[in-house]
DNA sequence: CACCCGCCTG
DNA sequence: CAGGCGGGTG
């Protein structure tokens, strides 16, 4: 989905939120294909489709080809309509450097709202607690006084009406809490929304408009594979609201554990959002101030969780955001006590991706002062590389200026704080090194993406991690390349952190397929960020390139085959509802074949409706 | 001249 | 996927 996974270049985007959604107004090719600045510009979405450089290029290949001629900047433009505008609502035509932060009016939540909802919960959250401190505190005294009642037969009457008026006045409170609670649940549903809105809101709107004939089954069904949408494709909106109590006590959904309590309703004799209390119980005095505890208890809990993991959230969007706090790392290991509660793909990660960062379990949860120690592990805290570029000390949540991506993280295996500088292209690497064979081929080195520019898939795009066993079994045997491919699953046995190895590996050439669903025309810059582990000369550059020129041509050749085809049956005229892509198509299949060998990634639905659309197009433009 | 591209071929 | 080729560009 959109996420903000594409937000990179921090300066751009201090300026303009959404500088990383304009559209690259380059015309020169050349110009730009060595120009690191205009990494940052990529689109967010959809590196396949995106007219990047590649919509020339494209419009130069048909030429020669004699495939469409005539149609280039036409093809630009509306494809730069297609993916600028209506993917995004954004688009900036021609060089026209409209901040596309415009788009986020209304639609988008503001960093100031974020903060100021955060704020608002924390104090309710404090309030709550005080107030129920001063509830027992007062319950206590009452405690106090009413034994003494009892020995005093002439204050009997007075104590009576006070028990009374205590009584009311529990009562009272009750009311104000249940109210409290009630505003705080609309708030962390507020929060909820806003969240969902901010990292799965708009494409699912769009897609909503867009997605015709990847009707609905097909993209629940791609979504059903993502058990967190953050993860994945980042589309699905919060479950929690719309499930049932009953069908809450799984994972699923944006903040399972939030919907758990949420949902569950204050009706009938249901258990009271898990305080063992049931209606009827609570109305006695003691039950009151049993009731106000666990009131109390569950108040925090809730809005602690939401809070939490609206801040994880926050932070995997802006790793940058946490990095001199301790709230990831704290709520993970004060919330996260069931490790079943995990997401399968967090499992998945974990035993895949984590062991590259932290080597020893139980510095999982070490404490941030521990994480001094991780520096070593972490390419950061190499000697050898260039040093990460520190981010200024955020406040607790700044407004969304930094433009890093995090990994997303198990959440009951906090990632040390030093990773959390990690940026968006940690996020590639975090999903390559989820690769059946990132083990053997994913050095520390390999792992710093740290450059600021360059722009990396946006994960959702790339879709659900899905690796299976099988794929790790079939992984092993992919076979070696070219004169300067070496084996890939030894290279990294001579891969000390740091050091470059000279040739290129079949692990080189997967991620740089999937590298080409971002980048169809990468630079070198580009990809020297890309491929930080390889010692770049000439012969590794021209491989490199000869390799997108490949995957380009293989591309667009079943890109025109099957926009041929569709135009065969028929479908030129037809709106591009009428045109079927999804996962059982002849198109999809190919492509995912050639690209996506192993699986390692599920398509998400954007990019079905990304390709889609561009078929669409072609198929159209055919028909002329 | 170096570099990159698309195209063709194997 | 690589090699070779011709072409374009700076």
């Amino acid at each position: 989905m959109d996420s903000p996974s594409d937000r990179f270049h921090q300066q751009l985007s201090q300026m303009c939120p959404f500088e990383l959604y304009r559209s690259l107004p380059d015309s020169n090719p050349s110009s730009h294909r060595f120009s690191p600045g205009s990494l940052s510009s990529h689109p967010l979405f959809s590196p396949l489709m995106h007219p990047n450089s590649a919509s020339q290029r494209w419009g130069s290949f048909r030429q020669r080809q004699g495939l469409f001629p005539g149609l280039l900047v036409d093809d630009d433009v509306s494809e730069e309509d297609v993916f600028g505008k209506r993917e995004f609502a954004v688009g900036a035509m021609g060089s026209s450097q409209r901040c596309p932060g415009e788009r986020g009016q209304g639609s988008c939540p503001d960093p100031g709202d974020w903060g100021q909802d955060f704020a608002r919960v924390k104090r309710l959250r404090m309030d709550s607690a005080a107030r129920s401190e001063e509830e027992t505190r007062r319950e206590g005294k009452r405690g106090r006084k009413s034994t003494a009642s009892v020995r005093m037969d002439e204050r009997k009457a007075a104590e009576q009406a006070n028990r009374r008026e205590s009584r009311e006045g529990r009562k009272r409170q009750r009311q104000e809490l249940k109210l409290q609670l009630e505003e705080t649940r609309g708030k962390l549903l507020e929060l909820q929304h806003k969240v969902w809105k901010v990292y799965g809101g708009q494409a699912d709107d769009e897609k909503g408009g867009e997605d015709g004939p990847i009707n609905l089954d097909e993209v629940a069904e791609m979504f059903s594979d993502s058990d967190d949408p953050l993860i994945g494709s980042g589309f699905s909106p919060p479950r929690c609201s719309s499930k049932k109590p009953n069908e809450t006590n799984g994972n699923a959904g944006m903040f399972p554990e939030t919907s758990v309590d949420l949902d569950l309703e204050l009706n009938g004799d249901q258990v009271w959002l898990g305080c063992s209390l049931v209606r009827g119980e609570w109305e006695s005095a003691e039950g009151g101030q049993k009731f106000a505890q666990a009131l109390k208890q569950e108040l925090a809990n809730v809005v602690a969780q939401v809070i939490d993991r609206v801040v994880r959230h926050y932070a995997e969007s802006d790793p940058s955001a946490v990095t001199s706090t301790a709230v990831p790392q704290e709520t993970s290991m004060t919330l996260d006590l069931n490790p079943d509660r995990r997401p399968r793909i967090y499992v998945a990660e974990q035993v895949e991706a984590l062991p590259l960062i932290t080597k020893s379990p139980q510095d999982k949860r070490a404490p941030i002062a521990q994480s001094v120690h991780k520096d070593l592990l972490l390419p950061q805290a190499n000697p050898s590389l260039a040093p990460l570029p520190q981010p200024p000390l955020p406040a607790l949540l700044p407004p969304r200026s930094k433009e890093h991506f995090l990994p997303s993280y198990p959440p009951d295996n906090p990632v040390p704080l030093p990773l959390l500088h990690y940026t968006m292209q940690n996020l590639f690497t975090r999903s390559l090194s989820s690769l059946p064979l990132h083990k053997n081929c994913l050095s520390e080195s390999f792992m710093d993406f740290r450059s600021h520019n360059s722009a990396f898939p946006p994960l959702p795009l790339l879709g659900q991690l899905d690796p299976s066993p099988s794929d790790r079994a079939r992984e092993g045997g992919m076979r070696g390349g070219g004169a300067g491919v070496v084996d890939g699953g030894d290279a990294a046995l001579y891969l000390a952190a740091g050091s470059s190895q000279e040739g290129l590996s079949p692990c080189h050439l997967k991620k740089a397929k999937l590298m080409f669903f971002h980048t169809r025309y990468p630079s070198s810059s580009t990809l020297k960020t890309y491929f930080p582990d390889v010692k770049f000369n000439r012969c590794v550059t021209s491989q490199l390139i000869k390799w997108f020129s490949n995957f380009r041509e293989f591309f667009y050749i079943q890109m025109e085959r099957f926009a041929r085809q569709a135009a065969r049956e028929g479908l030129a005229s037809a709106r591009e509802s009428a045109l079927h892509l999804g996962r059982d198509t002849e198109l999809y299949r190919i492509l995912n074949m050639h690209y996506n060998k192993s699986n390692d990634y599920q398509v998400s639905a954007c990019m079905c409706t990304c390709v889609k659309a561009r078929v669409v197009r072609v198929t159209s433009q055919l028909c002329v």
